[in-house]
DNA sequence: CCCGGAACCTGAAGGC
DNA sequence: TGCCTTCAGGTTCCGG
């Protein structure tokens, strides 16, 4: 599934495809794409817009359009973004297009249509309650600590919460767990000044490997070019079910959080 | 505010 | 082999 790697992977590799390019025009195979303004209004709204930039914050892939606007995409579950030259070759689960100037297109692909594109004057209205980012300077253990002080959820449950920290998906919150070595169960605000310090790093570990592999390509996440991403092979647990812990050996442990399949070490990740 | 569960979707995987 | 059920999990919404 997109999350941080991912999506940075799809800015990266997208950005020289598409910055300085012109939008002639969007085709929607599935309205329900468009979150907003309505289907009509952005096809009117993007057209003829030039793409200026590209950007990533937490999991939004935000392009940023000439006049102000912002093109905001969420590849949700099982989106992805593929581009190419021949309309003939347009890929399956194809729900919108968005045609550039010179016969290339940007396939948004989604089989199961959870995906969005919205556009967007205000970024604050999108991006504007998304917690830090966990590869930037300021995501110390400190802010870690302020982040998870007062909640009793379980870590895992909270990890996941955008507005704590931006880009935080199931894998990486079990691999980003294993790593530090701390039970998924464990209360938030009940981490110790070590446990503090082995999450920042672990978190910041595990993105940053998943980048360097260009993503996981688990389920129908695909890089622009096609490829899959290799972070998946790296994984230690996550997707991991009935398998051993490659660190002692043991029988990985699966269980249910907020309703989000979770992989564990139960020998290595106590929860005391 | 905090917490947990359901809903949105549909292809893939598992069970019988 | 084929039908049926269950599973997957990012985000938003809703009830307690």
């Amino acid at each position: 599934m997109p999350e941080l790697p991912e999506v940075e992977t799809v800015k990266n590799e997208l950005a020289p495809l598409v910055i300085g390019r012109q939008i002639s025009g969007v085709t929607l195979n599935w309205e329900g794409m468009v979150g907003q303004p309505s289907p009509k209004e952005f096809e009117r709204g993007v057209k003829d817009k030039r793409i200026l930039n590209l950007y990533r914050r937490g999991k939004y892939l935000l392009l940023e359009l000439n006049g102000g606007w912002l093109l905001v995409i969420h590849l949700r579950m099982t989106g992805s973004l593929e581009v190419g030259d021949d309309l003939a070759k347009t890929p399956l689960y194809t729900r919108a297009i968005i045609h550039l100037e010179g016969g290339r297109h940007i396939y948004f692909r989604d089989p199961r249509k959870f995906g969005k594109m919205k556009l967007v004057k205000d970024a604050a209205s999108i991006i504007g309650k998304l917690g830090p980012e966990p590869l930037e300077d300021n995501f110390t253990p400190a802010v870690l600590k302020e982040r998870l002080a007062g909640r009793k959820a379980p870590l895992k449950a909270v990890l996941l919460e955008q507005n704590v920290i931006a880009g935080i998906g199931n894998m990486y919150a079990d691999e980003a767990l294993f790593a530090a070595r701390i039970h998924p169960l464990k209360e938030a605000e009940a981490l110790s000044a070590d446990e503090l310090k082995r999450l920042h790093q672990s978190i910041r570990q595990v993105l940053k490997k998943g980048i360097e592999l260009k993503g996981a390509s688990v389920s129908n996440y695909l890089r622009p070019g096609g490829q899959k991403g290799g972070a998946q092979r790296e994984f230690n647990v996550a997707h991991r079910k009935n398998e051993d812990c490659p660190h002692c050996g043991n029988p990985l442990d699966y269980i249910k959080i907020r309703g989000r399949g979770s992989h564990f070490c139960p020998c290595c990740q106590p929860l005391k």
